[in-house]
RNA sequence: GGGCCAUUAGCUCAGUUGGUUAGAGCGCACCCCUGAUAAGGGUGAGGUCCGGUGUUCGAGUCACCGAUGGCCCA
């Protein structure tokens, strides 16, 4: 490279344009710049700031549900929610509102507590529950820790100096309060209820702690003899008219030891169910129903040769025919339930609610339609599984544990002639996951939430909440109808207590104001881990007697505690109203939570809330479905298809996964993969992009000294900022909706269409190679400017760093705020008058001709080859559209800059000529609009544009700039 | 096994109360530019509207059956 460039070389005179300038990077290098802005948010402390401004105004609040604090990792599920609130909230605050978001963490519970134990040598006997219970407030604690850095790494903004969480004191000192305002209130109760129970291990199992094996158990099919006054019924309802011998509904089960926990049968009521009249000589004396679909199944496991059919029936009719117990002076009552199949048995199931889970459930459903004759639940067993003495109970039975009763249950049937046939059998039966040992279903105390009384008082509430999508208060109030008591006890340490003591001496439950207040003072300041390492004296020092009712050496704790539904359940009011002065009064606006919270937190905390507060606790509900993979598959670990939050946020940055959560709509099931992601980082340089040029071509550009009248810009100016008020229309309409895909798509196109494909495609040749300080250039850079001001206040709620990124880059002069953040700019409002439907019908059809014209260019270009840049085209256009294409503002030469050639002319009747392609109106394709040619004249070495100009002896003499055009003259002097 | 939901182009989304030839952007292919340059522009090809049956003059849209996937429950 020796040469020196000449002063005739084109390269000059790319000096003498207004190339676009900009310290602002087109990369967005998102791995370090994004934590560099993060940390600057917190610097400036912008979100304390936006608080501030907006403290007197009115409030929405988005009450965040908790997630759980069981690993210091977040799911791309979570990322999901965290963001869809993050845009809420600074969306709203955009808008006016006050809108903090305090972040939460749920902390007790069964997970957490079993992580812990796995990690302590020797398990959960080598510790004391005290010891215990610090270890799992430390594991929580860290992965709060390890959270609360992944969420703020989203860009969730948040008050994250003071957020809440289930485990502190203060909240169990709240959380034990509202549990007596409920049972001063009558809503608590305590009733039995059947749980998986290790005899072995003396402790009582949820259902993830139970692993499925095989087990050998007797299979016996029994006869239940109805009475006499069900015998004549059932007569009637098989063969009326007709004396029968005595019926027997027929059982199987393969748990004999229950049978003298039976209380009731179960059949289904939609089944068939046929009497039957086995022949002499068989082992029964009775006719015999089962169902019908089983009968064949039934008579060959029993051996039943011959026997005759002496009517059907449905189930339904069967029902509430009462049975004589087969060797327990006790009734047992027929009911009917779903659950009955065909699949094994006889169609009829022996019902015992203590040591079953359906069995326990279609008994609490017979109860409420029958308080005056409650079923009630039996379960005749201790903590070891052994028998204990209860009323009418076989002596021969008492003192046996459970696995050997079934040998003497079977000779005890076979006596009273009630069993009609004995195997054994092997089937998946369920195991302590600790000692292996077969586990039982006992019903055990339990405190319950009663529901019934509130259930309508909670539908109600649930249809003045708006429910977003639609469908989900369908959902919730399905459940909410069907649902039963709430059983709030769990035989667990890591959680809080439930508040009560017992008296030694009569056993009567020991609760009053003075003794919850007492506590709930002693857990704000201690937590409640005292409950497990005070004794009840110490618990109660300073509580004279008479506040107790009796001496505290006379009481001893309850060790159950809450479910964790419950603590979350009441955030509502342990800190919503607990933080009033903060965050105001209930209800609030909003929970946003996955779909699978309509059974979870929407419902524990409008349950409760309903209880203490007589009202829901949310005003509005969305939901959002589940995040699965690009193939529409649950991500899972033998798929090998989970999709980190983090790895995406290393890789692309938080915005790309952000934009991610804009783009999807998130009513139903979402999902992720690289593909999807690769088109958001796509979408993502768009936008970025689409700011750099207008912060590059603004350089000059002082807004205050040279912004253009609007009435003073071009048609296509005034167009562009029509689309743009269109647009941003758009956008608050899909925010105010939570429909924010259609955000992502309207964005997105506006950038594509309307911004880079068409305005700064035409403006470029304007703003590069017109004077600096022509009217022309200040008329699109007018209109560049109101982009930008306009364009990043959009892109806040979403891509919050990206805005960041542009307001930190931008000039002082260019800010039209004083804001120090972005974060802080209102939500932007355009001018009515740069609403102009009229022009956008008028423009509407000039772009029809352009699209129409790119057509005729391109075939031009490929086909003919008789151009390369489209500049070196002009059109011909019949001259019968001159009205049409002209006037409005518009002029041959802003209509050659629209369609970017050199030229446009007129000629009446144009035909083709030389080199040259009609321009075909594509709904109309019948007579040509014009042609499309070669441009003639000389091309100007500046802006590329072909004259008559370039090389006349007029340009040629005046100056030293033979090869430009006369703009282009003018503009270099 | 039951309840609810979803399924339109490779991807993300539109498709009015049933009404002409089902749309957009991205991606892809080809081409242009090299003065937005790890950018920009143009043109074009992509659809068994999950499948089947039915209602109707007419179905992506309504009804029923089924498939696949998801959530909740058992």
């Amino acid at each position: 490279m020796t040469a020196s460039p000449q002063s005739t070389s084109p390269l000059n005179y790319k000096d003498t344009l207004n190339l676009p300038q900009t310290e602002f990077k087109m990369k967005a290098g998102a791995a370090t710049r994004e934590p560099e802005i993060e940390t600057f948010w917190d610097e400036q402390a912008v979100y304390q700031q936006a608080m501030a401004n907006n403290r007197n105004n009115p409030r929405f609040l988005l009450h965040d549900g908790p997630p759980y604090l069981s690993s210091d990792k977040i799911h791309i599920g979570t990322a999901l929610n965290k963001i869809l609130k993050d845009i809420v909230t600074r969306y709203k605050t955009q808008r006016g509102y006050y809108s903090p978001y305090v972040p939460g963490y749920d902390g007790h519970g069964l997970p957490i507590e079993n992580a812990v134990v796995k990690s302590i040598k020797g398990g959960r006997d080598a510790v004391t529950p005290a010891e215990l219970r610090h270890q799992c407030r430390e594991f929580a604690l860290k992965n709060l820790k390890g959270q609360e850095a992944n969420f703020k790494r989203l860009g969730v903004w948040g008050h994250w100096e003071k957020p809440y969480i289930t485990i502190d004191g203060t909240f169990e000192a709240r959380q034990i309060e509202l549990f007596w305002t409920m049972f001063q209130d009558g809503h608590v109760y305590k009733g039995l209820k059947p749980v998986y129970w290790c005899t072995s291990c003396e402790t009582a199992l949820a259902d993830a702690e139970v692993e499925y094996g095989d087990h050998t158990s007797p299979s016996v099919y029994v006869a239940f003899t109805l009475n006499p006054a069900s015998q004549h019924k059932a007569s009637e309802l098989f063969s009326p008219g007709v004396t029968l011998p005595p019926i027997a509904l027929v059982i199987w089960t393969t748990t004999p030891w229950t049978l003298p926990a039976n209380l009731a049968l179960a059949v289904n009521p939609d089944l068939e169910y046929v009497l039957i009249q086995p022949e002499a000589q068989s082992n029964s004396q009775h006719c015999l129903v089962v169902a019908a679909a089983l009968l064949e199944a039934f008579a060959s496991e029993t051996g039943l040769a011959r026997f005759k059919e002496l009517g059907r029936c449905r189930g339904e009719q069967l029902a509430d025919l009462r049975a004589q117990h087969p060797f327990i002076a006790r009734e047992s009552v027929v009911l009917t339930g779903d659950h009955v199949t065909t699949e094994a048995g006889t169609g009829v199931v022996h019902t015992a609610p203590g040591h079953g889970m359906e069995d326990y459930l279609v008994c609490q459903a017979y109860d409420r339609a029958h308080p005056e004759a409650p079923l009630g639940i039996l379960s005749p067993l201790n903590a070891k599984g052994v028998f204990t003495a209860s009323e009418n109970l076989e002596s021969r039975l008492i003192g046996q544990p459970h696995f050997k009763a079934n040998a003497v249950v079977i000779e005890i049937l076979r006596e009273n002639h009630a069993l009609l046939a004995e195997k054994s059998i092997q089937h998946s039966y369920p195991h302590c996951w600790r000692c292996h040992h077969p586990v039982i279903y006992r019903a055990t105390d339990q405190w319950f939430i009663g529901i019934e009384r509130i259930r309508a008082e909670a539908l109600s509430a649930i249809s003045g909440v708006d429910w977003v999508p639609a469908r989900g208060e369908a959902r919730i109030t399905s459940m909410v109808e069907g649902r039963g008591d709430w059983c709030i006890s769990r035989q667990r340490v890591w959680g809080v207590p439930i508040p009560v003591f017992y008296r030694r001496d009569t056993r009567e439950v020991v609760i009053n104001q003075a003794i919850i207040s007492h506590l709930s003072a002693l857990f704000a300041k201690y937590t409640s881990d005292i409950w497990w390492s005070w004794s009840p004296e110490k618990l109660l020092e300073g509580l004279p007697t008479a506040e107790i009712g009796t001496a505290p050496e006379n009481l001893i704790p309850e060790m159950d505690i809450m479910d964790v539904w419950f603590d979350s359940g009441v955030t509502h009011t342990a800190v919503v109203q607990a933080r009033r002065d903060e965050l105001g009064e209930l209800p609030v606006e909003l929970y946003l939570e996955g779909s699978d919270q309509h059974r979870g937190w929407f419902q524990s905390a409008l349950l409760t809330s309903v209880m203490v507060n007589g009202k829901a606790p949310y005003k509005t509900v969305v939901t959002h479905g589940f995040v699965l993979d690009q193939d529409g598959r649950k991500m899972s670990k033998s798929l090998g298809n989970f999709v980190e939050p983090q790895s995406i946020i290393q890789e692309y940055g938080a915005d790309v996964l952000r934009l991610w959560v804009a783009s999807v709509d998130y009513g139903n099931d979402v999902r992720i993969g690289k593909a999807i992601i690769a088109q958001l980082v796509e979408v993502y340089k768009k936008i970025r992009n689409t700011v750099r040029y207008l912060m590059g071509n603004l350089y000059d550009f002082d807004p205050k000294a040279d912004s253009v009248a609007y009435e003073e810009l071009t048609p296509l100016d005034q167009y562009i900022l029509h689309r743009f008020s269109v647009v941003i229309d758009t956008l608050t309409e899909a925010f105010d909706a939570y429909e924010f895909y259609r955000y992502y798509q309207v964005l997105q196109n506006f950038c594509v269409v309307e911004l880079s494909s068409l305005y700064f495609d035409v403006a470029k040749d304007i703003l590069y190679t017109h004077r600096r300080d022509s009217k022309t250039r200040r008329q699109v850079q007018t209109v560049l400017y109101v982009l930008l001001s306009h364009l990043v206040p959009l892109l806040v709620p979403v891509t919050p760093h990206l805005a960041e990124d542009i307001w930190l880059n931008l000039p002082e002069k260019h800010r039209w705020t004083e804001f120090t953040s972005a974060m802080l700019l209102p939500w932007p409002k355009i001018p009515d008058a740069y609403r102009n439907t009229p022009l956008a019908g008028s423009m509407g059809k000039l772009l029809a001709v352009k699209e129409a014209v790119n057509v005729s260019l391109e075939a031009f270009r490929v086909q003919d080859q008789a151009i390369k840049s489209s500049l070196e085209a002009a059109v011909v256009f019949e001259s019968s559209l001159q009205d049409e294409l002209l006037g409005n503002g518009m002029t041959e030469k802003t209509l050659a800059q629209l369609l970017m050639v050199s030229s446009v002319a007129w000629a009446p009747g144009v035909s083709e000529t030389g080199a040259s392609r009609p321009v075909v109106d594509g709904h109309n394709s019948q007579k040509p609009l014009g042609w499309v040619t070669q441009a003639s004249g000389g091309k100007c070495e500046r802006c590329w544009k072909y004259t008559a100009e370039v090389g006349t002896a007029e340009v040629e003499t005046s100056d030293q700039h033979p090869t430009l055009c006369a703009d282009c003259h003018h503009a270099v002097n």
